[in-house]
DNA sequence: TATTTGTACTTGCAAAACGCAAGCAAATTT
DNA sequence: AAATTTGCTTGCGTTTTGCAAGTACAAATA
């Protein structure tokens, strides 16, 4: 079992508990940025997460309700993870650490662009991701 | 040298490259909830950090630019830590993080005061705690 | 002034987590 | 039927963590 004992009730350290990991994040960015992703998808993310690492996160999240597997509608063999209510509520933390990281260092610029269209509207993109993202869970 | 190397250029992966452990956020939740510490105030909170990994962490966050060390006014002994701009500007990442353990989970009562206040006027909120943050600086 | 206490760490070591490579079973493709 | 793809698991060496003890210096106490 991957769930592990609660350090206090303080709920920045419960948070921590579940995705205070150097992976657990880019996972979930994974997600918000492709909507659903297979294993294979999260393995040809830049940062080359091992495998095991990741089995081990993807277990924790589902645990956790934060994402969720689904058939994939072409194979048996392929499994479909995606957010769910949880983990789509996690986005506007997500912005915050790009706005963040937009203040202190230098985006890519795929990113950089994603960065200014939130600047000039953060609760209207975070009201059309949110839908885009929810559309999945259907 | 507790300087790491990248994973990529990712902002939600070099964010956490800085912050993206257990403790750190902890650390920085103790700044801002009391403005100043010392090394023997981290030690107290309820997560029971060991000291070691407290030690690695200050300097990690210290090397880059999140806390400073200042001196204590009444002692030559202790050491006091604070924010820089840069780690108050973790104000808003902080704050969405205890809306969204808000949303699923129970809060203790004098955090979840906190929480009913920020979700009364966030904007104000990190306003006001941002200005407090900033008069330690000086 | 000598001694004890407080404060901020460092060190040693066992245990856990990580990271890489290889292996494996079921499904799919050729 | 054989080879490949897919989603994992397993082994094992390395790194990080966590706990206990120790250290150096400042400050309080006797």
């Amino acid at each position: 079992m991957a769930t592990t004992k609660k350090r206090s009730e303080c709920p920045i350290s419960c948070s921590l508990d579940v995705w205070g990991d150097k992976w657990s994040l880019l996972i979930i960015r994974d997600l918000m940025l492709s909507k659903q992703c297979t294993y294979g998808d999260f393995l040809k993310s830049e940062e080359k997460i091992a495998t095991n690492i990741l089995a081990a996160r993807l277990l924790m999240l589902e645990e956790n309700s934060i994402i969720s597997k689904l058939n994939h509608p072409d194979s048996k063999a392929k499994v479909l993870y995606k957010l769910t209510q949880k983990g789509i509520d996690l986005l506007p933390l997500m912005i915050e650490i790009n706005l963040w990281a937009d203040k202190y260092s230098t985006l890519p610029a795929e990113r950089k662009a994603i960065v200014e269209e939130i600047k000039k509207d953060k609760e209207g993109f975070i009201k059309t991701q949110t839908k885009e993202l929810k559309k999945v869970i259907l």
